[in-house]
DNA sequence: TAGCAATTATTAGTGTGACAACTAATTTAA
DNA sequence: TTAAATTAGTTGTCACACTAATAATTGCTA
């Protein structure tokens, strides 16, 4: 194994994911989304399962809870969404979109859509799946 | 084109490079190696090419200047680096290991491959091609 | 060569990420 | 059945990323 070589691959990894999370803000910016990406990655969960508890959001968004707890916290501040108390366990709470959240996602659905699709100019559905296979592999290397 | 499918990509891109950084990080933490992962970046490029100018180490590391001048700022206050002036340009400064920035490169870098090395369990020398194929693709797709 | 545009580095402001410590509520186990 | 452990969520702190604005210097050009 060339160690020196194959070290590499953390640098070319921020970096791309720092680009594609620079390319997709900078287009919310353009368009006036007034939304940070991850604020939407949030929206775009709620939009399809809620309510959801912040544990149940936090796991399915990939976020740690302290994260988690400020990115709602700014959009529930934009009312885009609400939190409401949990039936049974009063420790946990619910987050769910207002109407004006739902709205949001619907409208912005295809738009972002469009943006996250620029990043696979050039490239096939096999090196999607070549793509998904390793990054999901190292993340599972890493896992402990 | 299966744009929804597609679009996922960003998700497992972003948490494969946190979970990266954070793998790593943990390991620098518990070795006690005193140093974030971007500050190691940062020391390693400059032991093979020092002195450098802040804007040439931001290109090379792939940082903004912004972010460089702080990571810069931390790194001489941990006295590994300093600072000098460009003997040509006024307005430059170059930055430059300190024998104690040097002597902790050369310490820490054979644990830091091997850190770096744990990500590529279950990988081939292929997939390492295909990964950076890929990501480069990406990048470059969203550079402008 | 005087004036102005471009370049280098920094600062300020906002958002996010990781970790630790904390409060409140619930579950468990003695 | 109460004390201890666990769980849900929040807050604080530090580090990093990105944008915009600024200061100092340099270089071009009219």
């Amino acid at each position: 194994m060339l160690k020196e070589k194959y070290s590499q691959y953390s640098f070319i990894l921020d970096r791309t994911a720092r680009r594609v999370k620079q390319y997709a803000q900078t287009s919310f910016l353009q368009n006036a989304f007034d939304i940070t990406i991850d604020q939407w990655s949030i929206l775009k969960i709620l939009f399809h399962a809620d309510p959801m508890t912040h544990k149940e959001l936090a796991e399915k968004s990939g976020k740690d809870q302290p994260t988690l707890t400020r990115i709602v916290d700014i959009i529930i501040k934009k009312q885009l969404a609400e939190r409401i108390e949990h039936p049974q366990d009063r420790r946990s709470l619910q987050i769910r979109l207002t109407a004006s959240g739902e709205k949001k996602v619907a409208q912005l659905s295809p738009a972002v859509k469009n943006i996250r699709m620029k990043a696979w100019e050039n490239l096939s559905e096999e090196d999607f799946g070549h793509f998904t296979r390793i990054l999901n592999t190292i993340y599972n290397n890493l896992d402990q």
